[in-house]
DNA sequence: CTGAAAGCGCTTACAG
DNA sequence: CTGAAAGCGCTTACAG
C-alpha cells in the first residue's frame, strides 16, 4: 500500500504487478527481451503506466553514479545566439531525461577551464579557446558548438566557408571591388576562421577589429570609413558591429547602400529593425543538434561532426557601389 | 581506503578524521553545535578539506526527497527579458547549490499550467496569467517576476508606475499633448498594468495593440500614425513594439522625433542602435532577487515582495513636438 | 523466466 | 558527546 500523498515507487507497481521490483526495472528499462515473459512485460506496463509511475532521478542516479545533468558552457545566455543554442539543446536534453546547466565562461578568460567537471555527465560547449579546453581535467564526454572541426571533440557547426562564399558572392555581384572587414576582436576559432575565409577571397581586403558591441564598431568603421580610398561594403562579423558601421555611416554622412553595403552575422533583431543583409545563424538547430550529438556519445553511439547551411538574408543595407 | 579515481565520501572523511559517519555529516551540515566537541568537529572539517570532500547531491536528494532543483517558467529564453532573469536567477541558485531547469510556457499558452511539478523544489514563473497559474496541482513554493503583487505568490516587479510616469513627465515636459499607446496585445498582468497607469495620466490617450514584433509594431504604428489627429509621441510597451513604431514613421515620411517621439521598454541592443528613448529593465537583478526570495520561501524565512526602479534612458527618439 | 539481496552515499532517529 | 543502524528508491549481479 503506498502513501497517500507521496508518488508510487518502483515497489508499488511490483505489488502493483504481482511481480517483483526486478522485474519492474528490467521491464521498464528496456533490457526485458529474452528475460521475461511478453506478458508480464506488458502487466508491469500496465500498473507503472495505471499508478503514474515515473522513476525518482535520485534515486537512479545514485545507483549508476551518473547525474543525468549536461553543462553548457557559453559566454553569456543574454546573447541571442547562445540563448538560442540554449534552447535547442534544453529541448533535446529534456527529451532524454536530462537536465542543462549552464556554466558562464567570459570569451576573454583564455586560461584553463576552471569549472566544475565533478557531478555532470557531459558537456556542451561553445566559444571556447584552445587554451580553456586544456584545463579539463578529466575526459568529460564534450560536443563543442561553433568550434574548430580539427579540435579535440566532435563539432556542430555552420557552413562558414559557404557563408562568407555567398556574401562575397553577393558583393561581387552587385560590383564591388573594394571591401573591408569589420572583426570581432575576439581569438576563437569562428572569428578566425570567418577572416581566413574573407582574405582568401578578398585581396584587396582591409580588415579593422573591434570588441562586440555597437560602441565599439562605430568607432572602428569610422576609421575605416575615413581612409581615402575607404571600402564601398563593410562584411561585419556580428550584428551588433553591423549595427555600429550602420551609425558611423550616418554620422559621416554616407548613404547605405548608395556609398557603403554593410552586412553582419546572426540575423537579431537588430539586423530586421535596421534591415541589415545578414547571415542567419541556425543557432537553435545547432543546439539541439550538438545535444542529440552528445546524447549518441553517452550511450557509445557513434556521432559524425555536423555542418549546417546558413543562409544570407538580403535586406535594404546592401546595393550596388556608387549609386548616389 | 578510498578507492584510486573516485571521489571521497563522507564515509572516507569518517575515517580520515578518527570519527563515524553520523558526525562528519551532523558538522559539515552545520547541525553539530552542542552535540559534537569544538575539536572533533575542527578534526571533521580538516579531514574534508584535505580530501576534498564535496557531498553527493544525489545521496542526499534521495535522502532528503528533494532535488534542489528550481524551475524557471517563461515563455522564451531567446528573448532577452527573460535571458537576463534567467542569467540573474542562475547565479543565485548555483550559489545555494540549486540547479536551475528553463520550462517554456508561451505567453499564447492561457490555459492551466501543465509542465512538470514533481521532482522540483520551487518556481520561479514570470508572465504568467492566472488561467495558467490556476494549474497548479500542488502548492509548490512559488516566487513570481514582473506579475501581479495582488496575485497568490510574492513577486519581484519594476516601478510599472513610475516608469510610465517618467514617460509622460519627460513628453509632457517637452510639450506633447497628443500621446498614442502602442500596446503589446498580451493579456498578462505587466502590460495591462502599463496600459491602466498610462490611461490614468493620460486623458487624450490613443491605443493601437500589436503582437510583439517588429512586423505588427509597424503595422499597428502605421495606422496610429496615418490619423487626421495624429499623435506627436508613441508610447510602445516594447523595443520591438518601438523599432516598429520607427520603421513606420520612417516609411510615412515622419521626421523622429521631429514628427514623432517614439518610446520603448526594456533597452535591447535595438533601442542603441535606433538610439531609441526607452525604460531600461533591471532584469538580471529581478531575476537575482526572485532566486534569493525563493531560497528564503524554501528556508522558512520570510520574504517581502520587492520593487525595483527603472532607468528612463534618454535618447534621440524624443523630442519637442513640431521641431520641423 | 523470476525473485531475494546487496549496495550506491547520505541523514536522522535511537541508543548509550 | 559519539556511534551503529536503518532506510530513501533504484539497478544489477547472483541464485534458482
Amino acid at each position: 500500500m503506498m502513501p497517500a500523498h507521496s508518488r508510487p515507487t518502483s515497489k508499488d507497481v511490483a505489488a502493483a504487478a504481482g511481480v517483483s521490483q526486478s522485474t519492474v526495472s528490467m521491464v521498464l528499462s528496456g533490457k526485458w527481451p529474452g528475460r521475461v515473459s511478453e506478458a508480464t512485460a506488458q502487466n508491469v506496463r500496465d500498473a507503472a503506466q495505471r499508478l503514474g509511475y515515473r522513476p525518482n532521478p535520485a534515486a537512479r542516479n545514485l545507483r549508476l553514479g551518473r547525474t543525468r545533468t549536461i553543462m553548457l558552457v557559453v559566454p553569456a545566455i543574454t546573447a541571442p545566439f547562445f540563448a538560442a543554442v540554449y534552447t535547442g539543446a534544453a529541448k533535446v536534453a529534456v527529451e532524454n531525461g536530462f537536465s542543462l546547466v549552464v556554466f558562464p565562461w567570459p570569451l576573454e578568460a583564455d586560461g584553463p577551464f576552471s569549472g566544475p567537471q565533478e557531478a555532470i555527465d557531459g558537456m556542451l560547449a561553445s566559444s571556447m579557446g584552445e587554451n580553456s579546453l586544456a584545463g579539463m581535467r578529466r575526459p568529460v564526454p564534450l560536443v563543442m558548438v561553433d568550434s574548430d572541426p580539427e579540435g579535440p571533440a566532435p563539432t556542430v557547426n555552420f557552413d562558414v566557408a559557404g557563408a562568407i562564399g555567398d556574401i562575397v558572392a553577393h558583393l561581387r555581384g552587385l560590383g564591388h571591388t573594394r571591401i573591408g572587414h569589420l572583426a570581432a576582436d575576439i581569438n576563437v576559432w569562428t572569428f578566425r576562421s570567418r577572416a581566413l575565409r574573407l582574405a582568401e577571397q578578398v585581396p584587396e581586403l582591409v580588415t579593422g577589429r573591434a570588441a562586440i558591441s555597437i560602441a565599439a564598431g562605430f568607432e572602428t568603421a569610422l576609421r575605416l570609413l575615413s581612409s581615402p580610398d575607404r571600402p564601398t561594403a563593410l562584411v561585419c562579423d556580428d550584428d551588433t558591429l553591423a549595427a555600429g558601421a550602420h551609425k558611423a555611416a550616418r554620422h559621416l554622412g554616407l548613404d547605405v547602400p548608395g556609398d557603403v553595403s554593410i552586412t553582419g552575422f546572426d540575423d537579431l533583431y537588430l539586423a530586421e529593425a535596421l534591415e541589415l543583409t545578414t547571415v542567419r545563424l541556425p543557432a537553435e538547430r545547432m543546439g539541439e543538434l550538438a545535444m542529440a550529438h552528445l546524447m549518441d556519445v553517452l550511450e557509445g553511439r557513434p556521432a559524425e561532426p555536423a555542418l549546417l547551411p546558413a543562409e544570407l538574408v538580403l535586406r535594404r543595407s546592401t546595393g550596388a557601389p556608387g549609386r548616389r
